[in-house]
DNA sequence: CGTGAAAATATTGTCGACAATTAAAACCAA
DNA sequence: TTGGTTTTAATTGTCGACAATATTTTCACG
């Protein structure tokens, strides 16, 4: 079936990076090389080559002589990925705007139909994953490579492990409903307004995002005073 | 002196860079392993993996089973990539006019002073550094580490090697002009302003380097056509 | 006990050899 | 010659071992 993935990083590659998003290898933790190619029964070798893609992807930091660690954003951190985010997604749509074809005009309005559908069926996962595609969707229409590739070769794995990492129940009415908006501007040909559109939805998911990171921090502190105090 | 660059990848890594900038290894030539690595006097461990960080600067392009090639931009991707560079720098200047410190403001000033000065003196090398400089300053005072690696680690190099590749007699005056403007404006906390003479800055060298390119495709082309009528 | 130096351990960096795959050459048929 | 096949060579992918560096542990001394 599927038949692909002619080379071992490919392999082992999605299961790490599902490790660090699933937050199963927690963030800021150290990664060893050996411990990592004897679980997936391979050599050092392409397991390094994994490592330095994952750096690429901005999931896991490198130091020479010392090693990899699970990424971990600050607070202010993960407010800058989501505020160069949103200017380079309303780039993508005002782009979009005026170059989109008509297949994908009616793809993206088709995904935005099964979004509303799993609101009313209560789908999380669904909804979790059609979000992540709506973007997709308008960044492939964009027409730009490189923009392509800086938001989904390297900013869009760090954004999905917060989202993941923070997810309770989202905004779901609200979001669908500014999705929809910014289909009608892009399918009016008016990118400016789409541009502003996006970079708003976005700023909502950050402050959504940035509560409850703010949260978790916060119980790890506490755990963590508690544990200090347990071990003296 | 130079006391650092521990590790072997790092200090050959400048080395395969700056072939690739100044074109001495010409765009879209495919990159053997093994000779790199005899060049070098090491092994091909160090050589993959920094095949490997170019990939990640964009300088080369690598396909499994198959190898690595210089990277080389149609007009349309470069222009993609400029369009991209532009926005991403218009928004460190609006981000640096709000943050920007003392210091760091008399360094921009330092700095433009020097480049009238090079003017002045004709010292064209200088000029082409310290436009790159100055870009990096703004970049740096911008404050936004992801932004930051965004320009610095995947879209410089390649902007590097178009402009050292195409550059004549560059546009140096006007360019200064240009400068001189950005600054002010940051200076003043006019975010939005610099943001705009930034994007008009570098849309003016965008212009200037696609002029220089599709001259230098076409004069490819026609040594090429003539190579293969004398080969028949 | 605490602290710092020294020894021991663990981890990353580098190498050379072999396997898997692709690219090039040789070959044959039309 | 040309087009396609098979064979050969070249190149990339993977492995295990050793060297260089970092981390941990041990131990002596205050």
């Amino acid at each position: 079936m599927t038949e692909k993935s002619k080379t071992l990083v490919d392999q082992i590659l999605i299961q790490i990076q599902n490790s660090i998003i699933t937050g199963e290898i927690p963030a800021g933790s150290k990664i060893n090389e050996q411990s990592i190619a004897k679980q997936y029964g391979i050599s050092r070798g392409p397991t390094r080559e994994a490592l330095q893609t994952l750096e690429r992807q901005r999931l896991v930091v490198r130091a020479p002589h010392i090693g990899a660690r699970v990424a971990q954003l600050t607070v202010k951190e993960l407010n800058e990925l989501y505020q160069l985010r949103s200017v380079l997604e309303g780039m993508a749509c005002e782009l979009a705007s005026n170059r989109i074809s008509q297949t994908e005009m009616q793809s993206l309005q088709a995904l935005l139909e099964r979004q509303e559908q799993a609101l009313v069926d209560g789908d999380h996962d669904f909804q979790q994953q059609s979000e992540i595609d709506f973007h997709y969707q308008i960044i492939q229409a964009s027409d730009n490579r490189h923009l392509q590739e800086t938001l989904t070769g390297s900013l869009y794995h760090l954004i999905r492990m917060y989202r993941f990492q923070t997810s309770g129940d989202e905004r779901p009415t609200s979001a669908i409903a500014e999705h929809r908006r910014i289909i009608d501007a892009i399918a009016d040909g008016d990118g400016e307004l789409a541009n502003l559109l996006m970079r708003r939805h976005i700023e909502r998911g950050r402050k959504n995002t940035e509560i409850k990171l703010i949260e978790r921090q916060k119980q790890q502190a506490a755990a963590e005073s508690l544990l200090t105090i347990n071990n003296l």
